[in-house]
RNA sequence: GGGCGCAUAGCUCAGUUGGUUAGAGCACCUGCCUUACAAGCAGGGGGUCGGCGGUUCGAGUCCGUCUGCGCCCACCA
């Protein structure tokens, strides 16, 4: 731990600092200050200060808390996500800088399928849990990934946490490098035993409250993967495939029906048609017998077939589809399934197929269900029963988001979560938690209600893998050794986290586990989101730190991008209504994405994916966050090199201009107190800055970055361009010591509070600079506000008619094609009567910046300010 | 098919409740070594505000409609 007092303080408990003793002692602007190595330098020193700590809140309403997404270890990063963890560090960044304890937590999600996908790969690996634990268990020095080693459950986890720590590193590396100001004490990873122990315990309380359950049902199945997946992870793609015309034999003659997926013939439990609909009413209550199998199937009627889709009656398979399963429900039809879990053909011959089909089905047992359609093709050729030739079509599929296969619908037996797909109660108050949750921007929460409305089934959360939270569940064995999952054995909470293939259930040894009698535990494990739904309960310490819990939940802000509003977003909605009865946070902010310059998500599949290291490199932290600055909260930002270029321009500007200012004061009398600022310049500019505080205070309470860094850096380009210039002769005392003060004092202060406006954006170069004359880290100095600077009025219009004034003396230059000292020999001011009454006040600086060794008239005319001078150019 | 968003200079974007001549940055052009900065500075050109219709004294802004693009959802007969 640090000492405590060697920490900064908070910038809550000091007062505003009078600007008016800087204490310069020791520190020195550098002659050729540069942004390279400002990186290394301030990262490591904000985490030996733990600058960034949260420490030292005493009450909610002084804290600041951050539901930070927890990154995909196993993935890759590309520009996006530096940009939208960069959006959140901006908001951070500003309330600590307002004063308030920032609670920044960071999350790696590591547990499931992504991280034992990319251990396959890496180490050549699979997991299988029939092989036993190898203590001495090596990985393959040359891994294959095309005949990957089988090794046991244990070995493979270990592997999974090897990685995942390889992984993680980076992440906090590059986490770093961005500036991120999160307090890394508070780091969580979603496969600790913490965030287990958080995941179990939910459940359990889900479960106890009968919002969890067991149940056997049609469930989206991945083959590839051999896991269930929930409808959050589905994706419609585009997919190969034919539609067949097939003849089903009735009393009356041939029924002919369309269908893209003839294999599932064995599995067809009946034909169905519209009610309405002429053609097949007289069908109605009549049995067909199938194609190839003989088997006798009713033909029936069902609102959801619809009349102008294929042949308008349709075969209804267990299961071909989701309608199947709603006609397979509400129609009560008989389960023949044929399609195993390893997505081929069950080897068994099922006992509704008989006579001549018992050789139809032996020829595609074990199949492929790819196979298996060709096969059966063939052979409904052969007999006659295919209609003319299959079409070739494009239709769309759902997939699992990471899988590659279209996914089958097989019934099995798994864990369900109440999310209002199932009880219209509960999703009107989901909806209404949608409502009461404040959206940056607004319109995102459409994107919640649309999906909430559109929910159809209960939450899915198990899964039939092996890198992930287990159930904290056992089953007892009957007599016969099978599995009784009507009474699960539910652990005791004070135990977990629990692991059911190592742990015993109360009650059993462990001699029991497998026989007869005896129990078995729970073999799948939770859904990553079933845990990162809980990533409130898991960083604000629900149950386990009951201090940081008061202190920090509900929490005040969840950002993340669009494309989780379904899945993360909506899953710790769903959490924290069941289990606290409240919102998990007060408000969400959604990122756009950055897409690539075609506009078209970024991402590695599509190889479009720009890598955050290159462009940090290239162009540095601060530009990178500029840049990220400069994308406004929901909308899509295309990448474009050539921006970050700006960025990295104004972070040279800063470390120029602060530079030239903290130089000149410390060479000056080195007092710049507000009571000094006498010209009417200088009395401008700084009340002009005062504006600026108030409109970028005013943006970023309305979570506005990109509002307050425009305003701000408008201000600083002006600033730079025309004042500094417009001062310069007079700082460096051409006009006095005392006219020299003002312009040090002004120069002083403005620099001062525009390095704390630009703070959260560029940490890096605000850091360097600050620290030239300031103790303590910028980053804990209070945010600016009008107050500082109120004793000094001035008229901001000065800056403007300045601004005027120098277009005029410089046009004439550059037109003339002539270098800037070159002297002026009249000006001729004309413009209203205040503006010239304003401009005077100036007109001793104007004459210096300007070398006028001429004559200025002034004449009251027209409505706007203007000025032309005349240049001596000199003859070759 | 449903929802949401976007459409303003070559590019990326601002443009508050309708109100003088529509702005910025990048890019481009012309210049300038000027004691903070040449990775800089100064000056300049560049727009039928996607189309059509409406409300209004007045529309980039409000209403309707069409078109194009993007994202999310649905869509396996």
């Amino acid at each position: 731990m640090t000492d405590q007092s060697t920490q900064p303080t908070p910038a809550t408990t000091l007062p505003h600092r009078p600007v008016d003793v800087v204490d310069r002692g020791g520190r020195a602007v550098p002659d050729r200050p540069a942004l390279e190595g400002l990186e290394e330098k301030w990262s490591q020193r904000w985490l030996t200060d733990r600058t960034y700590a949260f420490d030292g809140a005493t009450s909610r309403d002084e804290v600041f808390s951050i539901d930070t997404p927890p990154p995909t270890v196993s993935g890759s990063l590309h520009v996006g996500h530096i940009f939208s963890y960069t959006h959140t560090d901006l908001v951070a960044r500003y309330q600590r800088m307002r004063g308030k304890k920032v609670f920044y937590p960071m999350g790696w999600d590591d547990n499931g399928l992504p991280t034992e996908r990319r251990v396959q790969n890496y180490y050549g690996v699979r997991c299988d849990p029939t092989v036993p634990y190898d203590p001495d268990f090596t990985p393959p020095a040359k891994p294959n990934p095309k005949r990957p080693l089988p090794i046991s459950r244990r070995n493979f986890v270990a592997l999974c946490h090897e990685l995942t720590d390889l992984d993680e590193k980076a992440f906090e590396d590059l986490w770093r490098r961005v500036g991120l100001s999160v307090d890394w004490d508070t780091l969580y990873t979603t496969i600790s035993d913490d965030a287990q122990t958080v995941a179990q315990k939910a459940f359990l309380r889900n479960a106890a409250r009968g919002e969890a359950y067991l149940a056997e049902a049609p469930t989206l199945w991945d083959v590839t993967f051999q896991t269930a997946v929930a409808q959050a992870e589905l994706e419609a793609r585009e997919y190969p495939g034919a539609m067949h015309r097939l003849a089903f034999h009735g009393d009356d003659g041939d029924v002919e029906i369309e269908t893209t997926r003839p294999e599932l013939l064995p599995a067809c439990v009946a034909l169905i048609a519209h009610p309405d609909d002429e053609r097949y009413q007289p069908l109605f209550g009549s049995t067909v017998t199938t194609p190839l199998y003989g088997v006798e199937v009713p033909v029936l009627a069902h609102p959801g077939a619809e009349k102008d889709k294929g042949a308008g009656i349709a075969m209804c398979c267990t299961f071909g589809d989701l309608t199947d399963v709603v006609w397979w429900r509400e129609l009560q039809l008989p389960n023949r399934t044929v399609i195993g879990r390893d997505g081929r053909i069950l080897r068994e011959v099922p006992d509704w197929i008989t006579g001549d089909g018992v050789a139809s089905y032996e020829s595609i047992v074990g199949k492929t269900v790819h196979t298996a359609r060709e096969l059966t093709v063939a052979a409904l050729r052969e007999s006659g029963e295919l209609i003319g030739e299959p079409t070739q079509t494009q239709r769309m599929a759902n997939f699992f988001e990471k899988g590659d296969k279209p996914l089958e619908v097989v019934s099995t037996r798994q864990w369900y979560i109440h999310n209002g797909g199932r009880d219209a109660d509960l999703k009107a108050k989901l909806l209404a938690r949608g409502a009461e949750l404040q959206w940056v921007p607004e319109f995102m929460k459409h994107r919640y209600d649309n999906w909430v409305t559109g929910l159809n089934g209960d939450w899915l959360i198990s899964r039939q893998r092996f890198f992930g939270v287990p159930f904290p569940v056992w089953y007892r064995l009957d007599a016969d050794g099978e599995p009784d999952a009507s009474a699960p054995i539910m652990a005791d909470e004070s135990l977990l986290p629990v692991d059911p293939s190592s742990d015993c259930p109360p009650g059993f040894t462990e001699d029991q586990r497998g026989v007869p009698g005896g129990f078995i535990g729970d073999p799948d494990v939770m859904d990553t989101w079933a845990t990162s739904s809980l990533s409130p309960q898991i960083v604000c310490g629900w149950e386990r730190d009951p201090q940081r819990w008061a202190l920090t939940f509900p929490m005040d802000f969840a950002p993340q991008a669009h494309d989780i509003i379904r899945t993360w977003l909506f899953s710790r909605v769903v959490r924290s209504h069941l289990e606290h009865d409240s919102l998990p946070w007060a408000r969400t902010a959604i990122s756009g994405f950055v897409t690539d310059p075609d506009r078209k998500k970024m991402s590695k599949s599509k190889g479009n994916a720009t890598v955050p290291d290159e462009v940090l490199n290239k162009f540095g932290a601060d530009a990178v966050r500029w840049r990220a600055a400069m994308a406004r909260p929901g909308l899509d930002s295309p990448f474009d090199e050539a921006q970050m270029k700006v960025g990295r321009r104004l972070a040279m500007k800063v470390l120029n201009a602060s530079k030239f200012v903290l130089g000149m004061v410390t060479e000056g009398d080195g007092a710049t107190g507000l009571d000094r600022i006498t010209e009417p310049v200088d009395r401008a500019v700084v009340s002009g800055l005062s504006q600026v505080i108030e409109q970028a205070t005013d943006r970023f309470e309305a979570f506005d970055y990109t509002g307050a860094l425009e305003v701000t850096e408008a201000f600083f380009w002006s600033f730079c361009d025309d004042y500094v210039e417009l001062v310069k002769e007079r700082a460096y005392g051409a006009r006095g010591p005392e006219a020299a003060a003002s312009a040090h004092a002004a120069l002083s202060v403005t620099i001062d509070v525009v390095l704390r406006l630009l703070a959260p954006f560029l940490p890096f170069v605000t850091e360097e600079v600050w620290s030239w004359s300031h103790d303590g880290s910028i980053h804990r100095a209070a945010w600016p506000s009008p107050a500082e600077i109120a004793a000094v009025e001035g008229d901001p219009a000065l800056i403007d008619d300045v601004g005027a004034a120098l277009i005029g003396l410089r046009g004439a230059k550059s037109n003339a094609k002539v270098s800037m000292k070159t002297p002026i020999t009249d000006v001729v001011v004309t413009g209203p009567q205040d503006s010239l009454d304003r401009l005077r006040g100036a007109a001793g600086d104007l004459v210096a910046v300007g070398r006028v060794v001429g004559d200025i008239s002034w004449t009251a005319e027209g409505e706007h300010l203007a000025v032309t001078a005349s240049v001596v150019v000199e003859q070759d």
